[in-house]
DNA sequence: GATGAATGAGCATTCATTCAT
DNA sequence: AATGAATGAATGCTCATTCAT
């Protein structure tokens, strides 16, 4: 009975292993193809550019048939939102590593920052996969689809990581506000964003002339607009 | 004899005055179908969207040929281009007739900020011409034509509006800030445009979820902005 | 009665000789715009190439509004065929020239050769032309059109002058043929347009590499087919 | 154990083999479809005329989609350009074959004269399309491509065969000539490609009005041409 | 006669997606 | 599962020609 029992349950172990490693095993490597078209995705991007990169030149890049990237992904929309999936969690790992650490609220708010900052300027692709996705979702396309669900649901994380930070810092002192912190923290999002795209151009060197009037690198602009998140303006 | 001099004077200037305003009636004209062209432009824009629109619908909206575009934009770019022109002329006539009032600098900035939100408010489309401004811009396309140029100097203006708002304010005594007030200024245009981003995704009711965690209306957004920008967050 | 005649007859006179005046007035402007258009197509053509010159260009280049090329070509082709007309008689005068030369009739086959050479060196685009017209007649199109007309006759009198030459070498002893002297002029004239095409191409440059293998220069290219010609047919 | 060896010999053998024939059918396929794009397009052209060939008219011809085409061809000019290449390869193989025949130099001319009318007469649409690559080459356009490489090689070919006919026929006394054999082979060249022209036009039923004033079929003119040719080169 | 703005048929080319093997 | 050949809808642009002024 006991023997029988361990065998039942190695029987029962040992097949569940069985099938969950056979079934993990091809999982991990249905991701790991997933991954290396991914990969390849943003290597034919970064030589030609986020739009510019076609299936045939991403199926090159993965040395794949171009019909294999159908098998991972539906359409080349879903394949550009898994980009922008994986560039949300990247980033959204690396907020979620400043929210534990130990600092004032206002202090975690000017982390997350220059880790946005930092993010972009590593990766300039994944803040074009950013408005991609939310062009997509503007236009309703691939709705209900996980990826955009996933896509949202980081979206709506990193969001929570600025509001979680800013009723800390509302509660230590750090930071004052009469409204909503989750408002402030569209807010906060949102004025990101927009100065991150400067930096984004700036670091492009477009020809934007705009950004050619005075002399500044990435960090001053970063070093400045949370300053004046800050402190504010008013004398 | 001097009647006569005057007379062939009068004869002159009549006979020029009516070429003059032959030439200046063909331009009006030029300029009006040019106008009525991008007018068509938005119409259709509205309807499938800035990326969507073809050559053909434009045509067909504003009940031309398709080659008589071509006589007034020398590429579907260009055409583009010139509405963007269009939108950043029309908002710095906005801005302009705010900086002309007596007000403190800070509260010509807090100005702008509602001109701009009004205007995107009321002008979506143009807000997504800016961005293919900028789009164009980055990947060096038609460098050195006059559209360009143009936009450029739109985008330079509206940036010396708001330095020149900031100065005001730092003169006044308004405004306090260490850093340059260009560096400023892009800090601050740059925040705008992403909380004006923010804004724009509200209110083309996108299903970005992000968006609906918090009730708000766009002046809620701007204002909160706007306040953020005078106080900052620090107590 | 006489006075009446004299009358009449300078009435008459004058009256046809003011409208003969006045008539080739008008018709001498005419030909002269006529000119002038040609003109201007050939200019544009020595930048442009024979086939990519547009009718706009043509008219800025003579300085006239487009649908003034109208009023004297009825079409592109008319005014390619006209071309080809003005190369075909100035060709010819050059031709006949010669056969008024106190010579044996296989040195005018010798002279018209040279002559030939001459004038496709100095005007590469009438022997684009001369290509064009026998392509439209190929087609079948503006068949009837008394430009059509014109260059097939010039076609046929540059023929008959080769006759011609050849008629009266065998008289003079100077060619023997057994053949029919029009077969042999047709015979002639094509071989020395294919020759003449071969210098064409050296002439451009072109990349034919096929010309490349051998060093020479026209004028030796020519002499040795005259050279080969006159063997071949001297007595 | 031995027989193993040689079953498994075998059955490699038969492995790769069968691995062989696979890529050779899929390559053989793959020419075929070339094949087909190409006998297409002539049938096209045959109807509406080389130049008026539309890539649609090909594709519906070949029963294909019209994408299919830059499959196998990367523009419409390459498309021709192959057209131009199977012309010269087919008339280049018969060429070859005249040159291995025991006859004289001038004999071989002859023949290869012969060869060129009959394969001109059958294939009008290929004396186009040489002329089309001539075009294309002078204008410099698919400089370094291996169709224009594999059209020059062709073309270098023909001639070194007319050449080599010469070579022999100055050798076994046929032929006299002072000039270099490479240079007599251009003129005859050029001079067969000008007969040769007036041979097509005449077969077109072209309404060139010169060649309507002799009575003669294309043999005649032909050997007209080659006996004055011989006249001319025989000692 | 002269003009040039307007026209629109016509065409090459691209590329995401499918599906037979 | 993987492939990649085939597809064809979609679209920007050209340019000869017309015609109202």
């Amino acid at each position: 009975m006991w023997k029988r029992l361990v065998y039942d349950y190695h029987s029962y172990f040992d097949h569940q292993s069985v099938f969950m490693i056979k079934k993990s095993r091809k999982e991990k490597e249905k991701k790991a193809r997933r991954d290396l078209i991914i990969d390849s995705a943003l290597q034919v991007m970064k030589e030609k550019g986020f739009e510019n990169a076609t299936m045939d030149e991403i199926a090159e890049a993965a040395e794949m048939g171009k019909g294999t990237l159908y098998l991972y992904f539906e359409s080349k929309t879903a394949l550009y939102l898994a980009i922008s999936e994986r560039g949300a969690r990247l980033l959204n790992q690396q907020i979620a590593r400043i929210l534990v650490q130990e600092a004032t609220g206002l202090e975690l708010i000017e982390k997350i920052g220059f880790v946005y900052l930092d993010f972009i300027r590593d990766n300039p692709l994944f803040f074009t996969a950013f408005n991609y996705f939310e062009h997509v979702v503007n236009e309703g396309k691939m709705a209900g689809t996980s990826l955009i669900d996933d896509c949202n649901t980081h979206a709506r994380e990193a969001m929570a990581y600025i509001v979680r930070a800013l009723q800390i810092g509302m509660q230590d002192g750090s930071i004052k506000s009469t409204i909503d912190p989750r408002m402030l923290g569209i807010i906060i999002w949102g004025a990101s964003r927009g100065v991150m795209h400067m930096a984004f151009l700036k670091q492009q060197n477009s020809h934007l002339q705009l950004l050619d009037d005075v002399e500044y690198d990435l960090n001053t602009l970063v070093t400045g607009f949370i300053n004046l998140l800050r402190t504010g303006m008013k004398k």
